[in-house]
DNA sequence: AGGGCTACCTGTACGC
DNA sequence: TGCGTACAGGTAGCCC
């Protein structure tokens, strides 16, 4: 489920609840996710304050006492609910205790994980270190986009490649395109430099307006119960298989192709 | 080196 | 009602 803009609302709601607060105890339901949790982060966790909390592309950070960090990956399922009191779910898999607030991890397909850190090694680990740009950065620029094009890749798997850019996923591609009007399969070497312009405005566009709308609901966004996620209502072609293009209206359809096994979503006349 | 493909896991929707 | 199939926001780790 989680793209940029959806884990950025995890992270303003964990941040708004958790930060400063002091983890009293960590159970560990099922250890099974797509990485293993280390037992050790019972004993770890227990009665250390988180410190702040931040978002690195799709992936949750949070840094407490003692040097400690714990990176989280919400996968495809994955969601945090508060409770008052323990309050389980099928497939939750990890509960936070803290003062007066239960936090539970819940992740269906599991494909999540969550991993404790070094602080200074968070950054080396395989999951940060060779990540791109965040794309509302300076760094996602014009020089940029054009000195890492490669020939043979398409424009929506380029955007998809986390190293080039991070946070974006296979909802946002095709709004962001659509938005910009590039036709996902063209070869990035063929872009031109207006279009890189354009791409680079849409996705700044696209994701500010997501996270404004608290992000997409497709199947199982929930935060702390709430299914938000409004910005579904405000998709253009994700999803849109077959209806009339919202810029050509009648003259073409949405069509859906696939990408590298995923589905993009594009309108072949408005896109070029 | 860098891209493509598959596996991982569970649930749902749809055709027959 | 049941069964088989396709598909779903993710990425790591193979293979070429």
């Amino acid at each position: 489920m989680p793209e940029l803009p959806e884990v950025e609302v995890v992270k303003n709601f964990l941040k708004s609840n958790f930060q400063k607060k002091k983890i009293i105890k960590v159970k560990i339901i099922n250890k099974n996710l797509r990485f293993e949790i280390q037992s050790i982060i019972k004993t770890k966790l227990t009665n250390l304050i988180i410190t702040k909390i931040y978002r690195r592309g799709k992936y949750l950070i949070l840094l407490l006492e003692n040097n400690l960090s714990l990176m989280i990956h919400l996968g495809m399922t994955g969601y945090f609910r508060m409770t008052n009191e323990e309050n389980r779910k099928k497939h939750d898999h990890l509960i936070f205790y803290f003062c007066s607030k239960v936090l539970i991890f819940n992740d269906v397909r599991k494909f999540g994980f969550i991993k404790l850190y070094n602080f200074e090694e968070l950054n080396d680990s395989k999951h940060l270190k060779d990540m791109g740009p965040e794309p509302f950065s300076d760094g996602f620029n014009l020089n940029y986009f054009t000195k890492k094009i490669k020939r043979k890749c398409s424009v929506k798997n380029l955007l998809m490649n986390q190293k080039f850019v991070a946070g974006l996923g296979n909802i946002y591609c095709s709004e962001i395109l659509f938005d910009a009007g590039v036709n996902p399969e063209k070869i990035c070497n063929e872009l031109s430099k207006k279009q890189i312009e354009k791409i680079i405005l849409s996705t700044r566009r696209i994701l500010e307006k997501a996270i404004n709308f608290g992000g997409t609901t497709i199947k199982n966004f929930v935060v702390n119960n709430e299914k938000i996620g409004y910005f579904k209502n405000k998709l253009k072609v994700y999803g849109k298989e077959n209806q009339s293009c919202p810029r050509c209206k009648s003259l073409a359809k949405i069509q859906r192709i696939k990408q590298s096994g995923r589905s993009t979503f594009l309108c072949t006349k408005c896109q070029n």
